[in-house]
Formats: C-alpha cells, structure tokens, sequence
DNA sequence: CGCGCGCCTTGACTCAGATCAAACCGAAGG
DNA sequence: CCTTCGGTTTGATCTGAGTCAAGGCGCGCG
C-alpha cells in the first residue's frame, strides 16, 4: 500500500471533476477535508484488470476519469457484464472483504480510492456520505433492472440500438435541436457483446445492418455519427418518450 | 388514506415476524416505537396489482407475508420480471414520486406500509434505517446482477435449474444431511417465464425434463420433490460450490 | 352432472442468433 | 517494404428456443 501511484497534480476535494456526482456530493467542506486526509488515486492503463472477482479488497474507490467494467464469468467462459463503470460511479462494497465482480479499464483509468476501514468508520460519523450512497445504488439497481429487460426480451437490433442510443444520450454533444450527436464506442465489439448478452459476430452483423439502413454512420470502427436520434430510438424498443420516468 | 384496511392481531413492531430481517432490523427500542406509530398494513389477494408502474406512489412498505412480483412491460406486450419480493423485503424508492415498476401480489400479501414523507424524515433522522436499506438494496443489486448473467448467458435448462435450485434453497426443509428437499412453486409456468426470459412453453418442457431424467419429481403442477440437490445444482451452470461466495 | 375456464402439456414447424470458417483492415515492428 | 496481430467483417450452416396449434387436467359453478 506504500507505493500507490500517486500522481501530482490531482486536485483536492475541492475541485475535483466529480465533485458533485461521486459519493461525496453532499459532503461538507469539513468532510471533504476529512476525506482528502484518506483518498490516494490509482491509475490503470486500458486493457488493465482492477481486481479479480474473489479477490481480497481492502479498498473502496471512484471512478475519477475513464471506463471500467464489472464482469462475471462462468467456469466454461461464458462472460457477462453486468455494469459499465463511468467517471463518479463507485466500486466495491462497504461491508465485504472481497470483490464480487471482474473489474477491468478499457480505457486509461483514474480511481479515487479509500481504504475500506477508515471508508466504513467514515460512512457511519458521516451520514452524508450513506446517504449519498444510498442514493447512488439505487439509481444502479434501477439501471441493472433495465438491463434485465433488455437482456431477456429485446432482440439483437434492439439491444445494440439501446447501447447505442445510452452512450449518444451520455456523450450529450448534441447539437442543439438536430438530434444529430457523435461519439466514440468505448468497447470493442467483443466487449459489446458481453455486455448485451450477444456474440460478437452478431454485434457487427446489427452495427453493419444499421449503417446500411443509414441510422448511423461509421468513421472507422470506433468512432459513431447518429444524424437523426429519435430514428435510433425507435429502433431500441423502449416507450418512445425517450425515458422521461428515469 | 383514510380506510386502509388495517387488520386487527397485527403484531406491534417488537413481535413482527420480519423484525429482525426488514428495513427496520437495526433499529433500537425508542425507534421502533416510533416506526410502529406510523406504520399501516396492507392486505391483497393473490393476483390483485398492488400498484402499476408510472402511478403515483406515496408509500413505501415492507412484505410481512406473502410473494409480490415486480415487473416490466414493453409496448408490445413483453414482460420482464425484474424481482421477487419476499417476506422483509422492501418496495418503494425514498425521494421517487411515481412506481418504476409494477407490482403484484402472486400469493395473499400483507405489507407494512409507511407514507412516503414521514419514512423519509425519519430516514434523516434515524440513520439505522438508512444504513439497514443501504445494505439491503446492495444485496438486491448483487442479485440483480446475478439473473443479468442468467438472462445473458445461461440456457433454458440452466435458468430453470437455476430458479428450481434457489426456490429450493430458500425452502430450506433440506433433510439434513441428504440433501433432499421439497417446495411449492409460487409462480405459475408464465410468470417463470417472465422471470427467466423464457417463452411458458420452454419452461412447460424444461420442467418436463427435468421429471423425465429424475431430476425432480412433481406431486401435481405446484409440488416439486428434489432428492438430491446436488444434482439440481449441476444443472444450473454455476460454480459447483454452490455459491459460497454469496 | 356437464360445462367453461385457467393453467399446463405436447407436437410440428420456423427462425433469430449461435457457431464455424474465411478473409479483411490498419497499426506496430522489423 | 512486408509481416504479424488484434480487432473486425462477412458468409454458410446449424440449432435452441420461439411460435402456432391442439388437447389435457382439475376445479368451480350453473
């Protein structure tokens, strides 16, 4: 724990990028103080595995810049992710020593991180930071029941589209009243797989159909241009309001 | 509000058949005091919607008794389950107006009921609550992420395998030592079908199989007997220690 | 008693997506 | 320049689960 890659130049609490959405949101300027005494950042080059699913862990973190993932996977290799880990989201689990999930960054990853204790100690004479959490796990468990009904009743199309209508919505580079907006993919096609429960060939057959029915268009392999958003989600399956309940 | 129709015999908080598994499970006598004044109990027959998703929802509550299903619907027609709720555990999200889901009682259900406003000063008040509904809704998420890799990835005969062996375990009337046990099925062959993302015909002739290559045995449509459970559990596609890690 | 109604089972056929196999593309390295 | 290699595309074929359709079983009710 000596040596953890500490870089200058990472900001205090204060002013740091996902101040106001991580699970520090609601602190105090006393308790983010707190906080700054006991976080360290460590960096993961893309393609890096975090942890191990039944790993020990004696850290909880934040995803500070960068994407990870959370997979599981079967004794024959059948893999699953089961959620995308974006800047503010929160890894690991108050209360459990070990990982439950494979964590790996796909892309350059920086976590704010906390020893468990000191994190655990905090949260119970801190109950901003519960509440936060509280708040946060909530908001996950209603994006993994929305995954579940993709995973078990949408079709192929269906689900790349929804993948695809997410991260245009995130990377909300939306030009104002067009509904156009571009983005890069940050999975490979395998990746994408995984996430929706596909195989990869499937993935590029539906990416390929879609491009050729000009719902988007391709520059490169990675980088995605939607021309018309509502015409992507029609094609998700979803009330075609767009998700204005969440 | 007025007629909710409190039953007479409901145990007070101290007695409660959940207490000590519920949202309510930390909390101290004085707390509990508290809680028990305003709290309401809610009784429904199986197969009444306790509440449709979209609705306004001014309550949350806790299962005493009884199965209720939480599901989603598509436009066309497509349903996902997206939880089982029993006994202890708990509905509704503090600081959300409206249902997310819908909600239905498969078996008679009674539930503890509290009015969203006063649930959530207490919350604030009362930290044993919120740590108590931390703690239960990361559990929830750890299981939604497990049926993510079910609805992804495992087959019809490992997802029913999968349902039979949970059922099975929770029903812990496992003789000892033999490892044979026997249960009722809440569910009807749709709603395991809605459950595992499976088509009731599927679910009709997996079960079938399962009796055919002595699996299970069934006593009528609703009883099934499982003489060696580990047996089931080679089925399901799991670690064959029988998720020790949970 | 027989009728209708949920719920369940079984069979025949279809099809979306998996599997197997080949080749393509662009970047890195010699 | 050519080679290698990971990621990707595309084609041909296969198959598990869906769809459509016909009964079966048990129960409550007229």
């Amino acid at each position: 724990m000596s040596q953890h890659d500490l870089k200058l130049g990472h900001p205090s609490c204060g002013d740091c990028p996902i101040r106001h959405r991580a699970v520090c949101a609601r602190c105090e300027a006393d308790e983010l103080a707190h906080l700054d005494a006991i976080k360290y950042y460590r960096s993961f080059q893309a393609g890096q595995t975090v942890i191990w699913s039944g790993d020990r862990m004696d850290f909880v973190a934040s995803v500070v810049s960068g994407i990870a993932t959370l997979t599981q996977t079967m004794e024959d290799g059948r893999r699953q992710m089961v959620g995308l880990l974006l800047p503010s989201d929160f890894v690991g689990r108050p209360g459990r020593g070990h990982a439950a999930y494979d964590v790996t960054a796909t892309t350059d990853l920086v976590m704010c991180c906390f020893r468990k204790k000191p994190f655990e100690e905090m949260m119970i004479s801190t109950p901003h930071i519960g509440q936060r959490l509280l708040e946060m796990t909530l908001d996950e468990l209603d994006a993994a029941r929305e995954w579940m009904l993709l995973l078990g009743r949408k079709t192929a199309r269906e689900k790349i589209s929804s993948l695809l209508a997410i991260l245009a919505r995130r990377d909300a580079s939306l030009k104002a009243g067009t509904g156009a907006c571009s983005f890069d993919l940050p999975l490979t096609r395998e990746e994408m797989a995984d996430y929706l429960g596909l195989t990869l060939e499937t993935v590029s057959r539906q990416i390929s159909a879609l491009k050729r029915e000009g719902v988007i268009e391709l520059e490169g392999k990675r980088h995605v241009k939607v021309a018309d958003i509502d015409r992507l989600i029609e094609q998700t399956g979803d009330d075609s309001d767009g998700g204005m309940l969440g």
